[in-house]
DNA sequence: TCCAGGCAGGTAACCGGTTACATGGCGAAC
DNA sequence: GTTCGCCATGTAACCGGTTACCTGCCTGGA
């Protein structure tokens, strides 16, 4: 008590008037040990409120490791989502799972892998997309190769596949699929001026929502147009802002418009609203992700399987499935937000 | 590579020629060592894909601890905000923080807390309201003697203090003088019929915010009716359920709903919706905490400074503040869901 | 020329567990 | 009455680092 954390099984079994190996194999249990022992054991571990080290029991036994997620920020409903996801397949696989945010700094992200290889956690999972360029691809090849070499696995969730060599397994969302089908949603409703707020070249979930959007105004033989493609963050400030600028420049030009994500989306509505554009009246608008935002708006958008893929991040990294890169599918999820076009 | 993580710092001295003491001495830096000798160990280190085992290192060089933070569920905004503070305020100390997840389940918990001491955590968090009943605070108390025993530190956040020789730190809101004050704008708006949607008997959230509730009413002259006190748990689906089930019941009889919290407060808003009742022009609405839907349901509710609360447990915890329990103070943001009453 | 002192680097004890192997005691079988 | 063998328990090596202490060498001053 006075020098707290400081008992040790040597102090337990010099109380109990027994060997250490003895305590140790009353406190693992599945080994034969009579009664009597027993109870002087457990009497002595109480008395002295002993706890054992896990850093001195990891050291010997080899143990299942921690399963880590790696996020940005998890006050980001997605994100939040997947960590979900994570944890209750991590519980039902006899996991500790732990979540840490980086909050989008790729300093803290670096020492945050670095502590996990050197925790010999079982498993990193790294969520979140990316600008995808050669100093990204060359930090995860390093992190790969890094915790490979200590013994964890890496899966990367939402992010591209970094190569044959790299010993990354990976796991995503049909991001073009999802995109198509919710621009399609939008023209069979009789938009064809429809805005996509969320452009962020580079950015591989952004552009890979872009190209569904496009391929579907391709099918319908509606011509693309540089000036309905806005850039935009993933979040709602930026949605509120990008939409603001839109407006001031003069009239909208746009019956529809296709929000980058729900947060986007969520954002873009205010604008509107501040400019006295309803919605669905004035403008329909279609979201992504379908996080909570989206229920409170009766946003019309695409869901995304978020649990599924937290568990399948952690089926993956224990070797639960094979295939790898895996894609999940999305569905849209029909709200209020989006109103027919009667024919001009 | 053959077998990973199982590069020793043994193996990396014998390739560098030098001995294990050595190579400890140029990963730790800090320490004299000729730029030859150095350059020979970091080489083998490369070549070898060294990884430095954090539970040994831990086991011998005692270092600071982690900060963690023990949550419900990540996907509460509630939770997520106050996680965030957590992360910045360690991230500001030097210190590596980890978010765990219970969903609610105490056996999860319990292993949780285990762990976390097995891994002498140099700090708990743990956060989130609950049933104060002997249970609990026999469970809270055994946590906070068995944590000090290991050496971490116990903060409770948003949770009522545990008594005299419990070695547990607490830190929280003003949960009644919040609800007072937001009771006293719908009060002074001319509202008299106020329903309470919420009420957890035993809670103690809950209750204290029932409390400000009842003060202010007490202040106002306007006799409390049980009738106006309705029972929800602190979710957007609970807030939808009790209200569809009031209005089932036959008219309203209110004017002004007080939702226990901003997620109760969207579900109730949708059930009004759907009954044809709209916010605020037939009835208003207030909430609490002040977390994403309030936002872009233009929800009047109390602002909860989460990121405070969540960087003063982090301080209480490294000990630099002395003052517990910590009563951190509230505000309302006026937003557009109240209208006042003409006088009748 | 000899010795003190400083510095790079090695040796081995130690952190606190787990567990292979050794030991002693006792009952059963001969 | 031996001997065999099993069972409960003890002894000590080991996991992979850190670090107190020691050694050997080189330099500088008397």
């Amino acid at each position: 008590m006075s020098t707290p954390g400081r008992v040790t099984i040597r102090d337990v079994a010099r109380r109990a008037g027994v060997s250490v190996a003895t305590v140790s194999r009353v406190l693992a249990g599945g080994y034969p040990v009579l009664a009597v022992t027993r109870n002087k054991v457990l009497r002595a571990v109480r008395e002295l409120d002993y706890v054992p080290n896990a850093h001195a029991r990891a050291l010997s036994a080899a143990r299942p490791g921690a399963i880590a997620i790696v996020v940005d920020s998890v006050a980001m409903p997605y994100y939040a989502y997947i960590a979900q996801g994570v944890e209750e397949q991590a519980a039902q696989e006899g996991r500790l799972s732990l979540i840490c945010t980086t909050g989008g700094d790729t300093g803290r992200e670096l020492s945050i892998v670095q502590l996990l290889r050197e925790q010999r956690a079982e498993a990193v999972i790294l969520v979140g997309s990316v600008i995808l360029d050669d100093e990204y691809r060359k930090r995860m090849t390093e992190y790969a190769h890094a915790l490979a070499a200590a013994g964890s696995r890496l899966v990367l969730c939402g992010r591209p596949p970094l190569g044959e060599g790299v010993p990354a397994l990976v796991v995503g969302y049909d991001n073009t699929g999802g995109a198509h089908a919710v621009t399609a949603h939008l023209l069979s409703a009789g938009h064809r001026r429809i805005l996509y707020l969320g452009l962020r070249p580079g950015h591989t979930t952004s552009d890979s929502r872009v190209a569904g959007y496009r391929s579907a105004l391709a099918e319908h033989g509606v011509p693309a147009d540089p000036a309905l493609e806005v850039e935009a963050e993933f979040t709602r400030e930026a949605g509120y802002d990008a939409m603001k600028r839109r407006l001031a420049e003069g009239p909208p030009g746009f019956t529809a418009v296709f929000a980058g994500n729900d947060l986007v989306a969520s954002g873009a509505i205010q604008a509107l609203d501040e400019h006295g554009l309803s919605v669905p009246g004035d403008v329909s608008i279609v979201g992504y992700d379908d996080v909570p935002p989206a229920q409170d708006l009766r946003l019309t958008t695409v869901h995304l399987p978020h649990d599924e893929l937290g568990r399948a991040a952690v089926r993956l990294a224990l070797g639960r499935m094979a295939s790898s890169p895996l894609i999940l599918g999305t569905h849209i999820v029909v709200r209020g937000s989006v109103r027919p076009l009667g024919p001009r």
